[in-house]
RNA sequence: GGGCGCAUAGCUCAGUUGGUUAGAGCGCGUGCUUCACAUGCACGAGGCCAGAGGUUCGAGUCCUCUUGUGCCCACCA
């Protein structure tokens, strides 16, 4: 057999992976005999592209589902993508531009067209990306948040939420992006501070009094003045009593402005006195509605100044305007002063661009009512989260929600399911609720005729919903809820409409949504809520929040900033086995990840060594003609025993590890098995003596070694399992990703003799040890031994690696040695050494001696302490007592060698 | 202004309910072409666990404060 003494991942990587995706390991079912597990993906946006966020969180929920498969779940994930609305628009928006087209040229229905074809293109570009790096996505399931049945949902839930009095639609004042030239949500409003400048504007005053010319107002957004239409100052303020008997008037328009007195006035801040904008300012719009000012919209949708402003202003920027207009105030001799100032000012979460804030007739969802029952859910522990710290965040949030505003002025999305009759919509009602208008009917399809004047002069509402009015309902509207119009997926619709929820009532609620935090409010609470208002079930039990990745400086990595590394590459490069157990590795609960390319060698280096590992075990097969007729674990010696416990003991704590979503223990428990266990002792200890009963247990233990890491690195194993199941007599069959996990259970081996074995190991250690501080290098020294006769069998059978690790010579069993270097309960040993080495050696004796009579006295000081014995827990003070019983004998051992050779 | 994290080896990080002689990977030093692997093997150096108090028989681990650092939320114009 021919193999390559280095893995080379990318040709493996895509056989593996074409096989995986040709047979049906991936898909699930529900299986009444199992018990299901089942994670639902969070979306990736049709824009997107794979980056290393990417690749940690769909690592983490692979390594999941595919230990769950291996322990005989029925795992499902389901996969799928989001239209992600501005992000797509945005998209193909640029594309339109480079022929020189605008959306508006062509139109709405043939722009939609246009998003329609552009993502059948490369919608699912992430989607192949996601399979490269091996995630095991029922991928027949891959659904999209526009999908037909999908919208079916979307619709459903907006008219659930309208009938219920729990959507509204207003005039309210909501942030704007002017680039993108929609509302968004306050959750897509990222603040961020922003340097500034604070004017201090005078503002004259009407009726003067002698030195009470002009009022003072201090400002960041100079250019809202010209919305102005009030002045306010706190009731308690004594330095402005006179002037509720003044009229102000606003320098440039000339408007006059109402004093109004309010207790959100800080007296404090700037000159006590704040300048009123109320449908460009959130604090200012509330002003506005509580003390009925007039609401003065200066700005077009673009953020240009519009026709409500002086004639130089009209189409003006907003930052223009604003230099304008400080230039015209300074040349009035109304500015006072102006201080630099930091900001927090809202940027579009899509753009970047500075939100203006802006009134405008917008649809909102209640959200009071629907954060209850998910605050309890989350308070009575239903839903769990990991980092634990988690809860409290979403608690704080969710007990100071915010209404939701759910529309957007966009085309790519689903489009309100409201209709507006023409010829009988109200225009005088808009006080009234939504609901009780006239002329306006939620539905799903569009009406023949209004309900109430029977016309079919009837337009839908133009505006379509937030991406997030869809993707909160992800966890079940993936499965198919609410099951009406299944047409569109084949089959007989009633047949497809039982299974469907069959299906559903078997997978949902499903377990663990693995995300970051940063969308925690954008989509876990919504989903939260979404699916306790709409199935009346949790969407999943645990919520499991991973960290950032970082570059190697600690800075988020963005696309911006050019510090990415892409995943693609790294899979390239090592392979997306290396990849995934870099990732998995440094993956510690919760805690960001500090990335850097030769952090992947790590995992390159282990696949290699995984191998090489294989290489060695086939060819001694293969060299020696050892037929493998089938893989039972026959320990021939102690060694097997050993390597066996050592296995039992990894696969338990890797399953452990895995149950608290401690994805790095677990692969560092099963690495460290692995090579430091499996190769560096049991194969090296087996290579004198490769009998068939050897090849047969090293290929069961490498075996059960793949499983335990298949989850964590799937080709490399997948591959090799192939390699394996090519010895027609093993009867292995199908795919190590359907195989089942090691065996969990600590089975204790009792054996006198593996005991034994384990001070062997320890000799090794010590020799190994002892050679370096007598800086023997590659010299081969004699050993002698001296032990009891009933021994020697079980040295007869070790001598012979013995002597190999140690790097010795020979070993000499006859009399007594002259000089012990180690001694044991069972056993002594001599290295003959040169004369003059033996300094080297007492110089290291009274090291260790000293180091352990330190410790000596400092466990016999415990032990003494009367309060310790009181307070301590019975089995510390025996362990105590162990540890000091232990030290003492070590250190009268090192003590009589020391007089031996003094 | 609130809230949440983090400070442990040169670097990146683990360290479970307090009970170690504080660990790993990389890097570093020494010696190795040992017929699976130099993407390797063996050995080694390197830590007042940020600082100060406290609780305790016992603190890297719990409490308080300080310093540094990161994130989230919030309508001081």
């Amino acid at each position: 057999m021919e193999i390559s003494t280095r893995y080379n991942p990318n040709e493996i990587e895509k056989i593996n992976l074409k096989k995986w995706l040709e047979s049906s390991v991936f898909s699930s079912r529900k299986e009444s005999s199992k018990k299901p597990y089942s994670i639902v993906i969070p979306p990736p946006n049709i824009t997107g592209i794979l980056h290393m966020g990417h690749a940690l969180n769909n690592t983490l929920q692979d390594v999941l589902i595919r230990y769950k498969r291996m322990q005989g779940f029925e795992s499902l994930w389901m996969p799928g993508t989001d239209h992600a609305g501005i992000a797509t628009q945005n998209v193909v928006e640029r594309s339109l531009a480079k022929e020189g087209l605008t959306k508006e040229d062509i139109g709405r229905d043939e722009f939609i067209k246009r998003l329609w074809s552009w993502r059948d293109k490369y919608g699912s570009t992430i989607i192949d990306q996601l399979k490269k790096i091996g995630a095991s996505c029922d991928w027949k399931r891959l659904r999209f948040t526009m999908d037909k049945p999908y919208s079916q949902a979307v619709k459903k839930v907006f008219l659930r939420l309208f009938n219920d009095g729990l959507i509204y639609r207003g005039n309210y004042i909501i942030n704007w992006c002017p680039r993108c030239r929609t509302a968004l949500s306050d959750e897509e409003a990222a603040h961020k501070e922003t340097e500034g400048w604070l004017y201090y504007i005078r503002y004259p005053v009407e009726s003067v009094q002698p030195g009470k010319e002009h009022i003072t107002v201090a400002t960041t957004r100079p250019e809202t003045m010209l919305g102005d239409t009030a002045i306010a100052i706190n009731p308690k303020d004594k330095r402005y009593q006179w002037l509720k008997k003044s009229k102000v008037i606003l320098p440039i328009v000339g408007r006059r402005l109402t004093v109004i007195k309010d207790e959100a006035v800080d007296p404090d801040f700037g000159t006590g006195v704040v300048k009123v904008t109320p449908s460009h300012d959130p604090v200012d719009f509330g002003l506005g509605k509580k003390h009925s000012l007039d609401f003065i919209n200066i700005m077009n949708e673009d953020a240009t100044l519009n026709k409500n402003t002086p004639e130089e202003f009209q189409g003006i920027d907003r930052f223009e305007a604003r230099a304008m207009l400080v230039e015209q105030l300074k040349t009035k001799k109304l500015i006072e002063k102006k201080e630099p100032y930091r900001l927090g000012a809202g940027h579009c979460y899509r753009c970047n661009t500075i939100i203006e804030p802006r009134v405008s007739l917008q649809w909102f969802v209640k959200m009071k009512p629907l954060a209850s029952p998910a605050i309890e859910a989350v308070e009575k522990g239903k839903i769990k989260f990991y980092p634990q710290r988690w809860k409290k965040v979403y608690l704080n949030w969710m007990n100071n929600i915010q209404d939701w505003c759910v529309s957007r002025q966009i085309w790519w999305g689903h489009q309100i399911p409201v209709w507006y009759c023409k010829d009988c919509y109200d225009l005088q009602s808009e006080t009234n609720p939504i609901q009780k208008r006239k002329g306006v009917i939620a539905a799903e399809e569009k009406p023949k005729k209004c309900p109430n004047c029977k016309s079919t002069n009837i337009k839908q509402d133009e505006d379509v919903l937030d991406t997030w009015f869809s993707s909160w309902l992800w966890p079940f509207a993936t499965f198919g809820w609410p099951f009406v119009n299944v047409e569109d997926r084949g089959g007989k619709v009633e047949d497809r409409k039982i299974k469907e929820e069959e299906e559903f009532r078997y997978f949902y609620p499903t377990n663990t949504l693995v995300t970051a935090s940063e969308i925690l409010f954008f989509w876990v609470a919504r989903m939260i809520m979404a699916s306790l208002k709409f199935t009346g079930s949790i969407p999943f039990s645990d919520v499991l929040i991973h960290g950032t990745v970082r570059d190697d400086k600690g800075i988020k990595m963005s696309k911006s900033l050019g510090n990415t590394i892409d995943p693609l590459e790294i899979v390239g490069k090592y392979g997306a086995d290396s990849l995934r157990f870099s990732l998995m590795f440094l993956a510690a609960s919760g805690s960001d990840i500090q990335l850097s390319t030769e952090k992947f060698l790590m995992g390159r280096n282990f696949c290699n060594k995984i191998w090489n590992a294989y290489r060695f075990i086939a060819s001694k097969i293969e060299i020696n003609k050892i037929n493998i007729d089938n893989l039972n674990y026959l320990p021939e010696d102690e060694s097997d025993q050993w390597i066996k416990e050592q296995l039992n003991q990894a696969a338990s704590d890797c399953s452990a590890a895995l149950e608290k979503y401690r994805m790095d223990e677990a692969i560092k428990r099963a690495y460290d098995f692995f090579w430091h266990s499996f190769c560096d002792w049991y194969l090296e200890i087996s290579k004198d003596n490769f009998s068939s009963t050897k090849a047969k247990n090293s290929l069961f233990i490498f075996l059960e070694s793949i499983k335990l890491l298949h989850p964590f690195i799937p080709f490399i194993t997948e591959e090799i399992f192939n390699l394996i199941k090519k010895n027609p007599s093993l009867k292995l069959d199908g795919f190590l990703a359907e195989a089942r996990w090691p065996n969990t259970k600590k089975s204790k081996i009792n054996s006198k003799n593996l005991s034994l074995f384990k001070e062997l190991l320890k000799s090794v250690d010590e020799i190994r040890d002892l050679r370096g501080v007598l800086a023997l290098g590659q010299e081969k020294i004699d050993l002698e031994i001296t032990t009891e006769e009933k021994l020697k069998v079980f040295w007869q059978k070790h001598h012979k690696w013995f002597i190999r690790l140690t790097n010795s010579n020979s070993i000499d069993f006859t009399g007594k040695p002259a000089k012990i270097f180690i001694q044991n309960k069972y056993w002594a040993i001599n290295l003959k050494i040169k004369a003059a080495d033996l300094d080297k050696f007492k110089n290291n004796l009274e090291k260790k001696i000293n180091n352990l009579n330190s410790l000596i006295k400092k466990s016999e000081g415990k032990l003494k302490n009367k309060k310790f014995i009181q307070s301590a827990p019975p089995q510390i003070i025996e362990k105590e007592k162990l540890k000091l019983r232990d030290f003492s004998q070590k250190s009268a051992r090192l003590k009589s060698l020391k007089k031996i050779i003094d």
